[in-house]
RNA sequence: GAGCUUGUAGCUCAGUUGGUUAGAGCGCCAGGUUGUGGCCCUGGAGGCCGUGGGUUCAAAUCCCAUCAGGCUCCCCA
């Protein structure tokens, strides 16, 4: 096939109407389940400052450095938000949310924009959902914001997912590993990745999860973060796993979990699936206690995570999960004659008032023809209607399931739709 | 940024050692039923075989280039 003059982007895709109907499903669900845990809906822009994505997300991630897609008109510096927890504590502050009292409950769904190779699994535009406390220190919200998260994909149909969990403490504490970490990797210094040398000073934590050959004999010698968390990070930590226990969500402690956005303190987890190949993180997320403040607002500690919706429907794929229904339309109007055309176009309105579905043919197409159309779009009933029916008042319901046709006025038919 | 890989009808794919008007299934349109769907039968529309160049009497098939995808590394949802 000679390829289209016009195309997406590269990395973008179109959602055709076949498939939209799984994302409304998923988007009802979220927003269904997101008001039981009494969370409410935020949206923010598309475009952010850089500078806040910058400070937020920190300058030397990979997701600053070199995925944002950015551009500026006059003085104005945009960038495509590359996610969401910036932004939403941007709004936070901005509009000074502690003020409406309590914890700040919020939820979003959106796409979000990163400049990477697309693979499967990786977009460059994709679509998140999901939950940020602010306002709150305790553990409980963390492990809300995780039994959400879990709850989702169980809702879904997929189970085998594993919960990774780990604490990356408080500043004090990441201090003191970060120390013992470098005292740990100086004497091979020369014999770590490329990549890792980089990091070494400035983010020797990321260190942990790299995947080069070479660092992984100093990776798994290294001393565990959690062994050197002050008394208030590891209290912390113990109440998260007291209450995932209590809930009897199950988790692994994975001591190398280490997120890629600097603002993470304290909890750090992601969800996995087998399902997901290379890309195999459903969500993630953790504890973020200073980035309200670093962002210019009231000292507000906080928790959140994100989850990327193409990864969950990957999953269902894989699973053999069906998301949505199939379309269908309550009453198909089968028309026969210039009168009958009429007719119909008047009626579908009056179908239509009473809470009904209802549709036609639009091109003045054969009455085989329209019963194909009908039955292609998954009409519960055809009301079919001709000269005779127009004379007598009589008019031809049929049920397309049962395969069954009575003559009926409308009166009776209205009460036939709305009986059932 | 790097590696691997693929490009033939709307979709999924066949296409023999290069050889006459390039095929199938599904989908689409229509007829078989001059007022009736789903099954069946018949017919039809729809492809400069991604694009450009080269080799050859002859190229979807071989060579080169180019464009566009896909997967993978890095990283993340």
């Amino acid at each position: 096939m000679a390829q289209p003059k016009y195309t997406t982007h590269l990395g973008m895709v179109d959602i055709l109407p076949d498939d939209v109907r799984k994302w409304q499903y998923l988007e009802n669900l979220i927003r269904e389940e997101a008001e039981k845990f009494n969370f409410e809906e935020i949206r923010t822009p598309i475009m952010e400052q850089t500078e806040l994505i910058v400070r937020g997300v920190g300058q030397l991630t990979d997701i600053v450095s070199k995925e944002i897609f950015s551009f500026s008109r006059g003085e104005d510096n945009y960038v495509l938000r590359p996610e969401l927890t910036a932004p939403v504590v941007r709004s936070f502050v901005e509009h000074h949310l502690e003020q409406r009292g309590g914890s700040q409950k919020l939820y979003y769904i959106g796409p979000m924009f990163r400049a990477e190779r697309p693979q499967k699994g990786r977009q460059r535009q994709f679509h998140q959902f999901g939950l940020e406390v602010l306002g709150s220190d305790d553990p409980v919200a963390d492990v809300e914001i995780i039994a959400f998260m879990v709850h989702i994909y169980k809702k879904v149909g997929i189970t085998n997912t594993s919960l990774k969990l780990n604490s990356i403490g408080d500043p004090e504490s990441r201090d003191a590993y970060k120390q013992a970490l470098k005292d740990h990797l100086k004497p091979n210094y020369e014999k770590l990745s490329d990549v890792s040398k980089k990091r070494f000073e400035k983010n020797p934590l990321r260190i942990l999860d790299s995947k080069e050959e070479e660092d992984q004999q100093f990776i798994e010698s290294a001393p565990v973060i959690t062994e050197y968390l002050n008394e208030s990070s590891l209290s912390h930590y113990e109440k998260v796993k007291e209450y995932l226990n209590d809930l009897e969500i199950p988790f692994e402690e994975d001591p190398h979990l280490v997120r890629g956005m600097d603002y993470y303190t304290k909890t750090a987890f992601e969800l996995i699936s087998p399902d997901l190949g290379a890309q195999d993180a459903l969500a993630g997320g953790g504890r973020y206690d200073l980035l309200v403040e670093e962002i210019g607002g009231p000292k507000t500690p906080a928790v959140g995570f994100a989850a990327g919706m193409e990864r969950l429907f990957i999953a269902c794929e894989e699973l053999g999960i069906e998301l949505g229904t199939k379309k269908s339309v309550d009453v198909y109007i089968v028309t026969l004659g210039d009168a009958a055309r009429k007719w119909g176009l008047n009626h579908l309105p009056k179908l239509r008032a009473q809470g009904l579905s209802a549709t036609m043919d639009y091109k003045g197409r054969s009455m085989k023809s329209q019963m194909k159309d009908a039955d292609r779009e998954n009409s519960r009933y055809a009301i079919i209607v001709g000269d005779h029916e127009l004379e007598s008042g009589k008019f031809t319901f049929r049920d397309m399931k049962e395969s069954e046709e009575e003559a009926l006025s409308m009166d009776e038919i209205f009460k036939h739709l709305l009986a059932k």
